[in-house]
DNA sequence: CACTTACGTTAGTTTAAACTAACATATAGT
DNA sequence: ACTATATGTTAGTTTAAACTAACGTAAGTG
């Protein structure tokens, strides 16, 4: 899950996934987007993504189509839940601490 | 929200939050759960965090005690929630296109 | 089969981020 | 005021990650 965040932690990587997002898009038009990124730069960006299972490869012809992967950020979802919660826990913990002292 | 994303990509510092999110914790205490990291090391990660808003600083005398500032996730939380929901929202796309299709 | 299009891959270079060593600050106790 | 403790800061070095240039591959086209 770490790998999550370390694959997100880069600007380019970043507004591919934003890309990716909306609609399915082959390899060399998320490229075209970005000035002053070479393609094959994006092309190791994507595959990092990949590789931490946040977008999805699809072959069509010589295209590959690439997609977000909803799933790929489930873990990381859940740990910022948890720690979103952990708000929560310490107002609980307060409250019992003052419950012991009226006793 | 990228400096939230940016802050949590790095191991020592993500280990950091893992601590702070059980209880507020000394920098000295924390910097000395680190084998292989030094102290000053440590108190750079510390103010990395605090800049991003993921941990809140209290002074106690010579100590500077840390927790974790949930609020701080909370716009990362949210994308990542955003994310997770164009799942549905393809799923949907998907079954409008069939509906256009019957009639 | 030769050529083009659309990509990926790799070795080596560049750059950004983490680290270290030395110094600075701030609070508390004597 | 002096010393100790706890921590932060800064300049300069090291290291890891991103980038570039050149090459490789695989599918489609005449």
């Amino acid at each position: 899950m770490f790998e999550t965040i370390q694959a997100m932690a880069e600007p380019t990587r970043f507004a591919i996934l934003q890309m990716v997002r909306r609609r399915e898009m082959p390899a060399g038009e998320i490229a075209g987007k970005f000035k002053a990124i070479t393609r094959p730069a994006v092309s190791q960006h994507l595959r990092v993504l990949k590789d931490a299972g946040l977008v999805a490869e699809r072959r069509q012809g010589t295209r590959r189509l690439y997609s977000l992967r909803p799933q790929g950020f489930g873990p990381l979802k859940a740990l910022l839940e948890d720690f979103w919660d952990s708000k929560l826990e310490r107002l609980k913990a307060a409250v019992e601490k003052s419950e012991k002292r009226k006793s």
